[in-house]
DNA sequence: AGCACTATACCCCAAAAGTGGTATTTTTAT
DNA sequence: ATAAAAATACCACTTTTGGGGTATAGTGCT
């Protein structure tokens, strides 16, 4: 099995390396350590199994994804991270991704999820239904806005600089844009989003780490 | 040497294990998941060097250093953390600790901290300069802001009917107020928390868990 | 009784956001 | 190569926010 592994903490990394090594079916294809560079690998090496970090400091976790099914549909994902946000595991392990492990979780956890995946079987933290049983209510009933998979990678940029404090001019001053450029944009985005205004933009975007 | 390692990421403290059992001079006698499995081990075993997170949910990183150097004022710590506040790492290893390394630099800073401390000399990541700016401003926010304790009961009610994308016309309606009441009243919020805008005000809402 | 704080309410004016369009270029996918 | 999607840009107009005031009634504390 061929397997990327991106985190933004290198000394994590070199660690997850070393615990993968013992497993001599499994082999680490390439280490990431933000989003621009596991894109890159995605690119240019065929993956099995994609382990994934959600907060890297240059993409949201659900950027990557998007990304990362587009460039290899086949490739399957196994979140690793610290978000314990129920709504965001459960829509995320429902739509996108095969196995979400927590990394207050041990090793085992790991381990097993990858073993689950070999079976075509989602996986998710045991860990978790002890500390947030309302994961229950989440995963069974609804399903991810897929209104987030409208949004282009200017919208998700933009939206980020307005939870910056920005005014649609700073904006597009930043971004080398017409003021109206950046005013289209942010009209795209609520009518995308179905939001009524800039508080419920920010609103939804910290619901659904798009930050 | 004698090493206890603490970090709440199970699997981050068993990759770190790995990581440093590479070292024959190194012996890991005690890894702990939270506070207080450290400052239990603490009072049971003789540590020469202690490598621990600053953000165990259970102790703040620096009560966990004082009480740490209570019990064995002789052992050298390590604080290995994402943390990369200025001021916080350099108050802390002028006055507390030893070293500091972030965690998105490698192993390699780890291992040159172990040296340096065994030659009794202080060290900082060298990752740090580097990164420095962009995490200042998020993780400013995340810290305890005494700006929060100003805002009052009806401030803090009509905050959250904002995060709902009412405007406050709609706000006053709800409350049975005047239109211009809740102008003051939001104008006052933004005063008191320094931010800019509606965008400022739902992400700082958020950070903090206002809602 | 006096003080600080909170909640209320009003005014004016400027700035920004939101809404409805249209339209061209560039990028991406098939 | 070509169609679709994304990014760009502009205009006109309305609504809402933001920032500067001022002012009064109630509440709680000492």
């Amino acid at each position: 099995m061929k397997i990327l592994i991106a985190d933004d903490h290198k000394i994590f990394l070199e660690g997850l390396n070393l615990i993968l090594s013992e497993f001599k079916h499994i082999q680490i294809v390439a280490e990431c350590k933000n989003g621009k560079e596991t894109i890159e690998a995605l690119k240019n090496i065929k993956i099995d199994i994609a382990i994934i970090d959600l907060n890297m400091n240059d993409y949201s976790g659900f950027d990557l994804i998007i990304k990362l099914k587009a460039i290899q549909p086949k490739c399957k994902i196994i979140v690793l991270s610290m978000v314990d946000d129920a709504s965001t595991i459960s829509s995320l392990v429902n739509n996108y991704i095969n196995a979400y492990v927590i990394k207050y979780g041990g090793k085992q956890e790991l381990i097993e999820a990858l073993n689950a995946i070999d079976q075509d079987i989602k996986y998710i933290s045991p860990s978790l239904n002890q500390n947030h049983q309302k994961m229950d209510d989440n995963l069974s009933s609804r399903n991810v806005n897929p209104r987030i998979e409208k949004l282009t990678k200017r919208e998700l940029e933009i939206i980020k600089l307005i939870a910056l404090q920005m005014n649609s001019f700073q904006i597009s001053e930043k971004l080398f844009l017409s003021f109206y450029t950046v005013k289209t944009h942010r009209k795209n985005i609520l009518q995308k989003l179905e939001l009524k205004n800039t508080a419920g933009l920010i609103e939804f975007a910290n619901k659904h780490n798009l930050l």
